[in-house]
DNA sequence: GACCAGGCACATC
DNA sequence: GATGTGCATGGT
């Protein structure tokens, strides 16, 4: 981590703030909106997430002890609209289990102790990967994690801030490093990460007006 | 009709 | 360790 790269990657912050302001996530009101919407958010656009969301509220499911008590057939049938349906109702099963078995419920249990205990904690449920956790650790713990997706990477990658082949560790420790440690600041960058994505980044998308424009770059990558 | 969206687990080489 | 595939909906 030199120098010169960490003023890069403060310099691309600076420009996304300044061309998009701030970002105001994560989208939900509780830690367990959080945690739901981080899983059902799993390669699925956030717009059928919310419908899920609003199928589960209207159920009067966001709670741990509805989500708990329901049957996992009848939160897959509410969770619908957010695709693979069956699958993340597993997934919020096991969660809501572990969380009760293990942790008594206690959320402030599951994030005790350091970083990287609590992040353990989390990859070691069933449907909880490296993003997964690491939203759940920013945007609900309030802990500085970095969260590394898709556009991150490829943002990165395109800019020479990361080699071809970096993994996602390799991204989110460079990131740790390269940034004071700040949740607030964790927090804005990976929304406006996504935000950049998805207005410059997607396949049809071109460069113009890009606020990272003249800054060292291959459009090729 | 292909392709994508704020991934993950699993099989296979 | 790297790559491929199923999961599944709704939008472009």
């Amino acid at each position: 981590m030199t120098q010169k790269h960490s003023r890069q990657i403060r310099e691309i912050f600076d420009r996304l703030f300044e061309a998009f302001g701030p970002q105001h996530w994560w989208p939900a009101r509780t830690p367990l909106e959080v945690i739901v919407g981080a899983i059902l958010t799993q390669n699925t656009s956030w717009r059928n997430v919310e419908r899920a969301i609003g199928n589960l509220h209207a159920a009067g499911a966001l709670s741990w002890a509805k989500l708990r008590a329901l049957p996992q057939s009848e939160l897959a049938r509410l969770i619908q609209p957010s695709g693979s349906f069956r699958v993340k109702a597993k997934r919020l099963k096991e969660f809501v289990n572990f969380l009760w078995t293990a942790h008594g419920g206690s959320l402030e249990s599951l994030f005790a102790g350091s970083l990287d205990e609590a992040r353990k904690r989390l990859l070691a449920i069933h449907g909880i990967g490296p993003e997964t956790a690491d939203a759940i650790l920013l945007y609900a713990a309030r802990r500085a994690t970095f969260v590394v997706d898709a556009y991150t990477v490829r943002i990165l990658r395109r800019h020479f801030l990361i080699p071809s082949g970096a993994r996602y560790e390799d991204v989110r420790k460079m990131l740790k490093a390269a940034l004071p440690d700040e949740v607030g600041l964790f927090n804005e960058f990976h929304a406006l990460f996504v935000e950049l994505g998805k207005r410059f980044c997607g396949r049809r998308a071109t460069c113009d007006g890009c606020p990272l424009a003249g800054m060292p770059h291959d459009a090729m990558l």
